[in-house]
DNA sequence: ATAGATGCAAAGAGTTTGCATAGGT
DNA sequence: ACCTATGCAAACTCTTTGCATCTAT
């Protein structure tokens, strides 16, 4: 059975409060500033748990170390910053795009991954300080 | 400058060859075809030549290694299928997803994955031999 | 002959696992 | 008291790098 630990409550919460996805190191830190001297292995271990539950989902993004968020039932796509590196809901899809693969193949699921430039870091662009 | 060694050319060559992205790993299995012995360091060393040339893009795909593939530069997006993870090109794309992006957000580009069973693993699943 | 390329093995980065101990229940 | 969860460090995988040697030019 499972056990409510001050390590797992400041993970689930940091993965929880957070408005996008973070990345285990982004919850170490996240869940260091309730639970000082927790390791990245506890982080780890505690991703796979809230996984297996289907309590988070893991974000895969091209060429990136993955993210997590909670789970969600709606589909949605990701948008990630190019300049602050940080990972976006996107909550809208361009539909059915099964039309785009070969022939023969068959298409069961996409994922997309928009990129440029979050809000706070295009602000800052268009009026720098 | 640049030598041609027999190793750079089997690189080279497997990448063209292949009518799809191929992972390190793939590259050298190839590779060794036609040069026994060849060390995996080898191929990460050319491809990173190969990729400041610009004659091949890394295909990075979402919770996978990366791939490659002989620099094309039009726009297009891959399939991966879930049965032999392969990954085969779409020559096609949705076009404009800016509007998908959150308020402020300025989108510069997207990556597109599908995923499902390519031609081989279709067939298969429908006629088993 | 010279300098770039190779193979091997060691070093890094990110993630996972073993083990003794701490701490929920 | 029991047994899961933790912290640490070692193991693993993938990729990169150092170094002596080989080889294309």
């Amino acid at each position: 059975m499972e056990r409510f630990t001050r390590q797992r409550m400041a993970i689930a919460a940091a993965i929880t409060d957070a408005n996008r996805p973070l990345s285990p190191q982004e919850i170490l830190e996240m869940a260091q500033t309730s639970v000082e001297g927790m390791g990245i292995a506890t982080v780890y271990r505690n991703l796979k748990i809230l996984l297996e539950e289907s309590l988070i989902t893991a974000v895969q993004l091209p060429g990136d170390s993955p993210r997590y968020e909670p789970a969600v039932h709606t589909h949605h796509h990701h948008f990630q910053c190019t300049a602050c590196t940080r990972v976006f809901d996107v909550h809208d899809c361009p539909g059915d795009l099964n039309y785009l693969a070969p022939q023969g193949f068959i298409v069961d699921s996409h994922e997309l991954t928009l990129y440029g430039r979050c809000a706070d870091c295009a602000r800052v662009q268009r009026a720098p300080a």
